[in-house]
DNA sequence: ATGCACCTTCCCATCATGGTAAGGTCAATA
DNA sequence: TATTGACCTTACCATGATGGGAAGGTGCAT
């Protein structure tokens, strides 16, 4: 099939396989007399793999780790589990940030009024000033 | 002073604050006779409140606005707060994304032994087989 | 023959940041 | 005075994953 197809089967854009090919995430495709890229059902489910991978926030280079784990047929699990750990962490740290850009934030607009009047501790707090002291209770 | 010593007291890189002039986020410098930048207090202070909002995760075209109503001491607390607001949601889509995404993984991550054998509820999800039904309770 | 939908490669943009290269400025020191 | 070293300047390239668009080729249906 067509790259579009393929890229339709596998929920991933056209643009995206070209870009995969290019640095070696998956083979080089082959090539229609035609010159377009052809695919077949094996081509698909690596980029379904892919795909799951990318939306469960691994990166390029941790699928292709991924990808390699797969094939290889005699790899044990504590391999995947190890790297599957790893992500889970990276996610944790990410999860911690926004959290705590969140907490700040979400402080700094509960002492804000919110009014016609000029007067915001959020402004003042960027600004330097001494941010407003958390509530006790 | 330079651009270093500005750089340093205002906590940002003195890459990023050539940067920023760039884009048009700060005024254009003034120029010594040596071509060299020079700031002052005012700039500094305008840095360092780039700088916080960074921390917080705005991005540059909120901070551009920030910095507008930061200057503006006519406007209301309510412009200010509704954009702080706003940004907490951001946060929260991207917190509640990146927490799927590790619920998912974790579950699968604790179905997986984790031994020598090749056996992995993990590659196999993402090989397309039916994820591992979730455990109620 | 014309049109349309698809494909090809190539280049550019995002966002915030860093790296590096090639060269200018300036103060201290040998 | 000459050199060294720390600082500055601009300009270009890179990141990571993705999209946009241009210019042109392929192939099928009217």
């Amino acid at each position: 099939m067509q790259i579009g197809e393929a890229a339709k089967a596998a929920g991933v854009s056209a643009k995206m396989i070209r870009h995969y090919e290019s640095i070696g995430l998956i083979p080089t495709a082959d090539r229609r007399l035609s010159n377009y890229r052809d695919y077949g059902h094996d081509d698909v489910h690596r980029l379904a793999f892919i795909r799951r991978a990318r939306d469960l926030g691994f990166s390029i280079e941790e699928i292709r780790d991924l990808l390699r784990l797969w094939a290889d047929t005699k790899r044990s699990s504590a391999e995947v589990k190890a790297l599957a750990e790893s992500h889970i962490r990276e996610l944790e740290g990410k999860i911690r940030l926004l959290e705590e850009m969140r907490g700040t934030l979400a402080h700094l607009a509960s002492a804000c009024d919110g009014d016609h009047r000029p007067h915001c501790p959020i402004i003042e707090t960027l600004a330097g000033a001494q941010p407003v002291p958390a509530a006790h209770g």
